[in-house]
DNA sequence: TAGCGAGGCGTTATAACATAACATTTTTGT
DNA sequence: ACAAAAATGTTATGTTATAACGCCTCGCTA
């Protein structure tokens, strides 16, 4: 039932990259961790991009501006923590990384991935959940990690391909 | 309800192999396509590890007892050819290989994927298939492709552990 | 306050995974 | 036998991620 504010707007958008900001230190003080200033301008770099963002895309906006360009382990490092805190998820099959829109709650949540746009939606859905969870029983399978994302077109792409098509 | 053997034992599994290729010949025979040589000796390598094998795994073996070294691009390609066939599934949370247990049959399948010892299954179920569908509809999201790899430990290595444990 | 130790970060180098581009060979249809 | 198409060889490079080491800072303790 979850997922990223859409249509998308410059002023949602804002507001969006500040509450995740916002959430996120609570969050880090609240466990006793550190949210240094690095891995928060990482956190915000996630955010800002409206879709995910890969490791080396971050790794350049983090060098703008500044005299000596950052090197990979700098990003790395910091979408390490912010995953283990549940502050971003990674998205192996297109090898990039985005926001969690849920960071409080633990969860096992899925992703739509526009192929098109790019744009992706976090889902949760208790069915989902279920259903993963009778198969792998059936099995004598125990889940600890989940990687489920689902490519395709999101509503904006599928209609403007209409469009384009007529 | 489908999977890998389990138990593994080495008769089943030269018989598994045995048989994955025989399945792969008739069905490109059936579809008019080219089961190559070089491509016959991918599929028998992605097989013929009861696991996941990743592409440079193969390059290795490939190149084993041959004069000249083999290059990616040699594999990759059959890989894609294997891919696009349906004979193969690329893990992409651990950049593998695997082979495909139902390849007559289009579908989208969820794999299990041990930690521990990384037996994979490949599972299908239509109640897996359903909830993902209607949460994407949900969305006006139209799924094209999925990646749903489920990472855990399976029973042998649940029970394993245990007994290390006590 | 000096010394210690853990955590965070900088830096260099390299590992691991994958593809672009072009040359050559093999296969297929005529 | 010939030409076109498909498959493979080959060279180079692109992309993603990590190992290893050293320095610095900060908080703790003697
Ligand atoms: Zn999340
Ligand atoms: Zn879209
Ligand atoms: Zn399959
Ligand atoms: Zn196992």
């Amino acid at each position: 039932m979850t997922g990223q504010p859409s249509p998308y707007t410059p002023h949602n958008h804002k507001r969006c990259i500040h509450d995740a900001l916002h959430k996120a230190r609570i969050l880090c003080r609240d466990r006793g961790v550190r949210l240094t200033v690095l891995r928060e301008k990482v956190l915000e770099l996630v955010w800002q991009s409206h879709c995910p963002v890969g490791a080396y895309e971050i790794l350049a906006e983090l060098t703008q501006g500044e005299s000596k360009p950052a090197q990979p382990p700098t990003v790395y490092r910091a979408l390490d923590f912010l995953q283990e805190q549940g502050l971003v998820h990674r998205l192996s099959s297109i090898n990039a990384y985005i926001g969690c829109s849920r960071p409080n709650t633990p969860h096992h949540s899925s992703f739509l991935i526009c192929t098109q746009c790019r744009t992706t939606f976090e889902i949760e859905h208790p069915s989902i959940d279920q259903s993963l969870k009778a198969c792998a029983d059936d099995h004598g399978f125990t889940i600890t990690d989940t990687s489920i994302e689902l490519a395709g077109l999101c509503t904006n792409c599928r209609t403007n391909r209409r469009i384009n098509k007529l």
